[in-house]
DNA sequence: TAGGCTAGCGCAATCGTTTGTTCATCGGCA
DNA sequence: TGCCGATGAACAAACGATTGCGCTAGCCTA
């Protein structure tokens, strides 16, 4: 059903019912048209074809999100968030899996511009990432979630992750463990480089040597959680703790040091990071830095929005302060706690 | 940068660099031109408008997918099934949540054929379904997976959800039990309706009566197995034996009832359904029935694209046949069995 | 040398909306 | 009666691509 169509049975011209269908104000219009008008688009029920308005008026009205892998729970939660704030105001939301890969990634963000998406949220970028160079490059507007660029100044929404790195291991340090192993994520990747650099601060803030052995760069997945630990207990002297850089990779872990009979904590103590929904779940609970996923979504996409409907770029960089959450992978008999709710947002 | 402004450049009409971008065969033209022309495409990266493509060939290469959560690690799977046999065909994907909500579901639906989506792939649909009617009266295609509407033969893809909850129930049967429940999903959703069909079958054919104090119609969440194990605890004579609708439910209530002080499987036995990946990984391992999520996806996608490029309607049903996967939470010390690979495809 | 064939492009309609502008009609007023 | 200002609705030009068809050279043939 077209304008057109309407506008032939109506008896007037398609762009009467165009006025009349989107409340043009300033419209000037017999009553009895109106009502005539009105009727028939309750009738036919009438929708405007999104393509061609979208071809006139510049606008989509859809969103990308570009992550590694939905399958991965914390990915799913960041969709989740956005499109939790992006359904209410009338957008819908593309989903890309790029498995880490640049050229997928690539690929993917180039079908995106390709149809004229509003905004992308990307949430799979690199330090240095030509994707996101692509980005910059081009009017359209985009924020960064979770990783960040440091080739430029791009808007973004994540947590404080040096800090957070810092607090998960100050919280072994402060445990007694003195041999802390580090399941680190890629330095190409700003999780991975900030996290293990906030190891290595709270080391030194401990007075403590970072045995260099005891950081396996490993990956994001659980898959490189278990095999970064399977060199870590067939080292000479092992670690009594692990710093992971994210749950998956902790719970990969936790699983081999299990089969191979060690105790957590008691053997192994064990942290992860993000605070996944899993983490609790698992036995033992998993002692974890707490971050709002869903917020990561819901921001960047209200991020997202307010650069479209204002139609200027921002620079705006949210950054949420991680928290800890201690689980029995840490101290055993942990009680369950509530983390402490204060907001602890900084933006720039 | 439009055709007009590349004609400009090139000296030529829009047309003809239209013809050279999409190599049109039978396209006679002079080859100092259509050099002149490539040179200029790939200096420029001339990315053609999808919105105009769109609108002039009916056609958006968007396909939709609408499920009640990405959250759920088995709607998360089923996507990446959808994205992966959707991507090299150079689809790309809408995901849609609906929280299993009728009217969010309505929403979103209207919303997709407002935007012209080329299909639409939906996981969250009823038994009486007046989105699914919708879906049935408008042109475009689409396909149900894993739940099924029963007014009418719509191109499904999902298990054989009635001989599931058969071989699931006479599982624990098989293991001795005699009060066994069921955490039930809603009677208005097929899997639900079915696999509590099966239960029953299950109790006849073994020639034991269903104590109907035993079945609670809980829902599809973890929240839901958590409140409907409380009722059945709770119970003058509990049942020693539980069958899930979903793995989500089962593992809430596998959460309860350790709360509670039940040893699973010795005070407890737990089987549910989709061996999600999360099944295997709580403590103890979750028996459940093994269905192809990822394939669901993959499926799904491929009888859509072919409606679409084939341009004729199609009423096949894909059913698989789901497979017992035997472990902790109903054997005590369960061998982490493989699964038989077979095939296990019925289509019409 | 005139007519016809063909290679090589240009023309213009079309997809369905939106929106600035123009046009006709009618009532009021002088 | 003649003019003017509203009022109500039509016109038409975009938006950027695709595609059947028509047009103009040049060359070959008779």
């Amino acid at each position: 059903m077209t304008l057109k169509e309407l506008a032939a049975r109506a008896n007037v011209h398609p762009s009467t019912i165009s006025r009349v269908a989107n409340n043009d104000p300033g419209l000037r219009i017999a009553t009895a048209t109106r009502s005539r008008i009105e009727a028939l688009l309750r009738d036919t029920g009438y929708q405007p074809n999104g393509i061609a308005r979208g071809l006139k008026m510049r606008q989509t009205n859809v969103l990308a999100v570009v992550i590694p892998d939905v399958t991965n729970p914390f990915f799913a939660a960041l969709f989740r968030g956005v499109e939790d704030a992006a359904a209410p105001r009338g957008f819908n939301v593309l989903l890309c899996n790029t498995d880490g890969l640049p050229e997928r990634q690539r690929s993917h963000l180039q079908s995106l511009q390709a149809r004229r998406v509003d905004g992308v949220i990307i949430a799979s970028s690199f330090l240095k990432d030509p994707s996101v160079r692509e980005l910059r490059r081009q009017k359209g507007p985009y924020v960064l979630v979770n990783r960040f660029s440091d080739e430029g100044e791009d808007p973004f929404v994540g947590s404080d992750d040096l800090l957070g790195g810092q607090l998960a291991t100050a919280h072994l340090i402060g445990l007694g463990h003195t041999r802390i192993a580090h399941l680190a994520g890629k330095s190409t990747v700003s999780t991975g480089m900030l996290r293990r650099r906030g190891y290595l601060a709270a080391h030194s803030a401990a007075g403590l040597a970072a045995d260099p052995d005891l950081i396996v760069e490993a990956g994001y997945t659980e898959e490189s959680g278990a095999s970064g630990i399977r060199r870590l207990l067939s080292l000479a002297d092992p670690p009594t703790a692990v710093f992971a850089v994210t749950d998956m990779v902790a719970i990969g872990a936790a699983e081999v040091a299990r089969q191979r009979g060690f105790r957590i904590p008691e053997d192994l103590a064990l942290v992860g990071y993000n605070d996944i929904p899993l983490a609790s779940r698992v036995n033992p609970g998993l002692t974890t830095m707490h971050v709002p996923i869903h917020e990561f979504g819901s921001v960047a996409a209200r991020l997202l929005l307010d650069q479209i409907e204002s139609d200027e770029p921002t620079r705006r960089r949210v950054r949420f302060t991680p928290d800890l959450i201690v689980r029995e992978s840490t101290v055993a008999g942990a009680t369950r706690t509530q983390r402490s709710a204060r907001p602890s947002v900084s933006a720039e």
